[in-house]
DNA sequence: CTCCCTCTGTACGGCAACGAACACATGAAG
DNA sequence: CTTCATGTGTTCGTTGCCGTACAGAGGGAG
């Protein structure tokens, strides 16, 4: 299904990197599939394997106290999970679980860590992954604070179309309730909200996006300022070379 | 007011290095005071210093569409200010904003880019604190969303009380307001009922703690956690040298 | 086709926090 | 002392979400 020479790197972390830096690191890398609710890393548990999802998406929970957890990010074919291995520690806070079936580039941590020491444009390139992962952590808490569920679940589903790379996923209202951290019923009520304004559809385990730009004025400006992040530090989204801004530092 | 030799290096982060590293780093430091309601760093500008605060604290918070701020994180002498250049980023996402006027050891980023170059332990121990930031940010998240006033008015104040080394805080309960997301008229009835059962006091712009072991108890899990998650990777808090649990990696 | 499980629609009372407004205390400035 | 700005106490109606409960609608298994 993807569109280049070799099935590999359609992760665009990697793309981004030189052919030189990219071709050593992806010899190190299995392709795995990511089945749905397949729990990639447990919260609190070693880090074993990094993955680079190329399909699908996988999304980031960070357990409380009584057991409930709460969604904080989302890793699609624009990042990877498994990034306090770049910060020296190999045991994850958070629970990464897969949201969206595909398919991922898979590296055992011992691998990962050689590769990031031994070769500086990667260990670069995934700290500006990190900072941007970081603020997008920041961004989700206020607007999880601050904004009422109908903007959230458009900024959701935005946010999985942007790195499912699908209009349609398979998920219940209860599902998206626990990611959401609300009730099945708000959910549900959001949901008709944006089917009633023609944005969405949905049926039985089955939500289709039907027009984005709807959802995006519907959606709070968290979406677009998360896009910018990005963009900002990591360079256009599916620009083929790094080209950050201005704020990279030396 | 500090009772180290030399009034310098009571940050808990830099007090963990080892003397050679410690002394090499400090020399390129200069204290600062660091007075109320200043502005470090303004959210999507240039970092130019990074601070290391001995004495006081920093809000750090991020911004949202309409103005409207939340604090997203809490620095005192366990931590530093301008964590993005350890990734490579010389932009703030955050604003930082001085909480409890106090002193800080504050190096001009060029010198700390170079130091963090040069000296490998400098790199990694505060690698292992922006880890820990981070897993306390995505704690704050949960918490923000989950908990209700009181309880989170508890842990700011015993967060405080750690950073600052005081049971006192000068802040109006507008103040609080602003940080914690909340009305003002939330903060006066949350300190109302923490006064209540004797726990604080409070007259006009200033806030006492007078029983921690009581705000630890309505206060929610979140607090004990965020000190967890610091011994595990940075080691005791007033411990010398770093003595991380086992999550180290390699 | 029928049964049954899962998913969605809808309703109810309740609560925490909201926005707004105003009264009262305190302390600094004139 | 008086004035005034600032901080705190209190109230009102409103809103968004909560917990719970139950009814209907698919869709798969028998």
């Amino acid at each position: 299904m993807t569109s280049s020479r070799h099935p590999l790197p359609a992760n665009r972390l990697l793309a981004a990197l030189s052919l030189r830096s990219r071709e050593r690191f992806v010899v190190d890398c299995d392709p795995v599939k990511l089945t749905f609710a397949e729990v990639l890393c447990e919260s609190g548990e070693r880090i074993n394997q990094v993955y680079f999802p190329t399909e699908g998406f996988v999304s980031l929970l960070t357990p409380l106290d009584d057991g409930a957890r709460l969604e904080v990010g989302i890793v699609g074919d624009e990042g990877m999970v498994g990034t306090p291995l770049l910060l020296g520690v190999n045991t994850s806070p958070l629970q990464a679980v897969v949201q969206g079936a595909g398919i991922a580039l898979r590296m055992n941590a011992a691998a990962f860590r050689k590769h990031c020491r031994q070769d500086d444009e990667i260990q670069k390139r995934l700290n500006l992954y990190l900072h941007v992962s970081i603020r997008q952590l920041a961004q989700t808490a206020a607007c999880t604070r601050y904004h009422s569920i109908e903007p959230r679940l458009a900024r959701w589903l935005l946010m999985s179309r942007d790195r499912a790379h699908a209009d349609q996923f398979h998920l219940t209202h209860e599902f998206l309730a626990y990611m959401l951290g609300v009730r099945r019923v708000g959910v549900t009520q959001a949901a008709r909200g944006l089917h009633a304004r023609g944005f969405i559809s949905y049926i039985r385990g089955s939500i289709t996006i039907l027009d984005n730009t709807g959802l995006e004025k519907v959606s709070c400006s968290c979406y677009r300022r998360g896009n910018e992040m990005y963009e900002q530090t990591l360079g256009k989204p599916r620009g083929g070379r790094a080209r950050a801004a201005g704020e990279l530092a030396s």
